[in-house]
DNA sequence: ACCTTTATTGGTCATGGGACCAATAACATG
DNA sequence: CATGTTATTGGTCCCATGACCAATAAAGGT
């Protein structure tokens, strides 16, 4: 003969609350792994019961699984998502991959890939994911190859040793000492442009310009060659 | 004021124990991955109390460790040890790399990989066994060069590239339906040949002769040009 | 205004896991 | 043979988690 949900319930509607707890559980995800997304950790952020997560995602490898793509489909913005040329776009990714704050991204799919073993919903949520990535890169390297900016023949080919490479480089996401060495640190551009059939060291050169904010910082020093690409930013629509 | 281990308490020498501690703990690790790793599981494959398992590893988290560094170690042996040419030795590991056989590996280091974030123990452990696949592949590598084998410069760099596209081959080691993709099927293979300046095809040529049982099964039709590299399990000691 | 739906709560239950501990018996050593 | 060490047991405690459920109140439709 007792009372439940008798003070604070602010009903909102379905699709917001849903869309809220999967925000929450992405940023989750993100931040401090699929594991901790816990109905309890994701009630407490959003102010609300953990029974209430359990009425969105009866069970909670679903949750999982759609935090994971969220998380994933938000970060895909940053890194394919500007325009330019397609050698301009393709030295935006392979730097910003291999930049620092990329390690993020990195232990999430590591995480998500080791997870997959267990979770069948996400196992078909990252698969869903990497064929996005595997059909968007292979799009921009058609297009690089169309404009004569890559020498390959194969343009899905190309894309699937690319994002190989990221896989392994981002394997190392989690490891304590980091790597210096050079054929470690520019793996990912160096597997593009073996690739691709560019000359050695060309996405170097095209992300200098180009350069996601932090590396702009460490090399300020060249101002000629960069003007066939560096219209990123400006571009747009 | 009862008893207490009265009963079957087989006492063994510490160190064999501890050894029958980590095999099982690195078999449970390899065929079902490292967060089985329990207690009560460990304990009951041993036929022995939980609280055994705690007196040689207060915290299971070096259990882990150990067990991780114990598989490793234990499947290393079938990737490097066979003798030969430095060619052959080296299709052959990226032949078992790329083999269905290896998926567990593969498993076990994604695994390991991710785990490393919440596991320091976990995380040296696994440096270190990186470092000796490093070490061990710069000197095949060397070996290779010394011969004439491989036209690289650098071992060390060509190893470090060679261990990161394995390990992002492994990356998919959970994936659900299976890449057909030869860019994806071949992809160490290609990676080794591209790191060590070697013709296309130089390393499946080299490890059909030498291969791995099983895709012998498959290739059957050749009997001329593999004679000047065949002779791998042979010549031992 | 009524009535149906359902978003939200509070609470319980079962599971499984790690840590810890006292008692005991097997072993080694003198 | 006596004695001390420790491998081994059985058991407890506590914690986190997911699933489940009945009760309630807020919306929405008619």
């Amino acid at each position: 003969m007792m009372s439940s949900a008798q003070s604070g319930a602010r009903r909102k509607p379905p699709a917001q609350r849903r869309a809220e707890i999967t925000g929450a559980a992405a940023e989750i995800a993100l931040a401090e792994g699929l594991e901790r997304i816990t109905l309890r950790l994701v009630a407490s952020r959003l102010d609300v019961r953990p029974g209430l997560i359990s009425h969105y995602f009866p069970a909670v490898d679903d949750l999982i699984a759609a935090a994971f793509a969220e998380a994933v489909a938000g970060e895909r913005a940053r890194l394919l998502g500007p325009t330019g040329s397609p050698l301009g776009r393709l030295a935006h990714f392979t730097a910003t991959v291999q930049d620092a704050d990329a390690r993020d991204l990195s232990r999430l799919w590591l995480n998500a890939r080791h997870l997959s073993r267990f979770n069948d919903a996400l196992a078909a949520s990252l698969e869903a994911q990497e064929a996005i990535d595997r059909d968007e890169l292979t799009a921009l390297i058609a297009a690089g190859i169309a404009t004569g900016d890559f020498a390959a023949q194969d343009p899905a080919a190309a894309a699937v040793r690319i994002l190989i490479a990221v896989d392994g480089f981002g394997a190392y996401a989690n490891d304590r000492e980091v790597f210096e060495e050079p054929a470690f640190t520019s793996f990912v551009a160096d597997v593009a442009e073996w690739a691709l059939g560019l000359e050695s060291g060309a996405l170097a050169e095209a992300s200098a310009a180009t350069g996601p904010g932090r590396s702009r910082l460490t090399a300020p020093d060249h101002g000629d060659f960069d003007a066939g690409i560096a219209q990123t930013a400006s571009a747009r629509s």
